[in-house]
DNA sequence: TGTACATCAGTGAACGCGCGTTCACTGATGTAC
DNA sequence: TGTACATCAGTGAACGCGCGTTCACTGATGTAC
């Protein structure tokens, strides 16, 4: 299974393939480690510090690509959100994207986040402010910065505490039933 | 510093003093490492096994009385909750816990649980029956149970999108506001 | 009240581990003339 | 078109590290008679 072709002494993909292997690592639950990360590269372990300054630099490459990837997530589940239903839609799409991939989800957003990666940065504001202009479309009239901090906050901790397992749930259909229920719940309360 | 009185072979408060150290250690945001604690405690570094079968034991142990300091907390925020304005204060002093004693709010949530520890399940679900009969408190006509979950996944996702920078807050101050005006705007959107 | 003995709560050496990172190196590539 | 040479992208050995955990042990304590 191991991409053992040495016929490329020169990879010329060394880095993609380093993240790719790094993903795959994540997705499977393990534990990120550099000289895994090279040993299934097939890479002497020194070979990835040709491409990245350290462990951080891979972890914030990686995170940005979580960030875009969550965003594609988002924004194929509703382009252009405009409704309380397509509102809903997102909400369900970001916590199926943490509970699909935990490690990445924790990886994005469960650090202490290196801001000095611009590219990083970009990402994670570019999921901000496509969630930021959703509110604003659907609820026009509303305090909208500090609406949009609520709804982002109510879905990052549905996300988070699925994830930390208080709440219990059998299936990503049930998951999916409590996030929509949440937010009807918190929409139809009678205000003060 | 370090209570060098070896006095007491039995230590008779070994259990207790680690507990301690390792707060302490999580408190000043030092890795947690069994050696480390039992060295901070003047003891070797196998000396914990007679109290804690593992590591996981003593985080375990660890998160346990997090959660009931938690819950300290928001029982002094507002004993009996039972305004919109008390349930500000919950939330406030929620968010405030996270960013005061984030590796302790880390290991608390930021983890996969061991459920097999049956006083640290119960610790956790008592913050979260308090946080439900408050919101049920104020809110008798609601979907009781979906307006819980969501008052708790927006006040969880507000402690832990601040820990990780992605909101930035200058000072506490900030931080308190920003989590009022966060729950006004959502309590005051027309539902749709 | 004194003593034998089981149990409890420590010690200290040792294990194997994998990690991130550095260093001096060399083979491959591409470019200037 | 051919060649010299700089640069790029790998290698492999080695570093020091701290960790969790095991093991066989021993000193202290408490209890039964």
């Amino acid at each position: 299974m191991s991409t053992s072709s040495k016929d490329t002494y020169h990879h010329g993909e060394l880095r993609n393939a380093l993240l790719t292997t790094a993903m795959q690592l994540l997705e499977a639950g393990e534990p990120l480690s550099l000289r895994e990360v090279a040993r299934r590269t097939g890479v002497s372990p020194t070979a990835p510090y040709r491409h990245y300054a350290d462990k951080d630099a891979l972890e914030s490459a990686l995170a940005t690509e979580g960030f875009r990837d969550l965003r594609a997530r988002l924004v194929a589940a509703s382009p252009e959100p405009a409704t309380p239903a397509a509102l809903a839609d997102l909400a369900v799409a970001y916590v199926r994207f943490a509970l699909e991939r935990p490690a990445m989800f924790r990886l994005m957003f469960g650090n202490e986040c290196d801001d000095s990666n611009d590219q990083r940065v970009v990402a994670a504001s570019s999921i901000r402010r496509f969630l930021s202009d959703a509110v604003g479309r659907v609820f026009p009239e509303a305090d909208g910065p500090a609406l949009a901090v609520a709804s982002w906050s109510l879905v990052h901790g549905l996300a988070f505490l699925h994830l930390d397992g208080k709440l219990a749930a059998a299936t990503p259909n049930e998951v999916d039933l409590r996030v929509r229920t949440s937010i009807k719940a918190i929409l139809t309360v009678r205000g003060q």
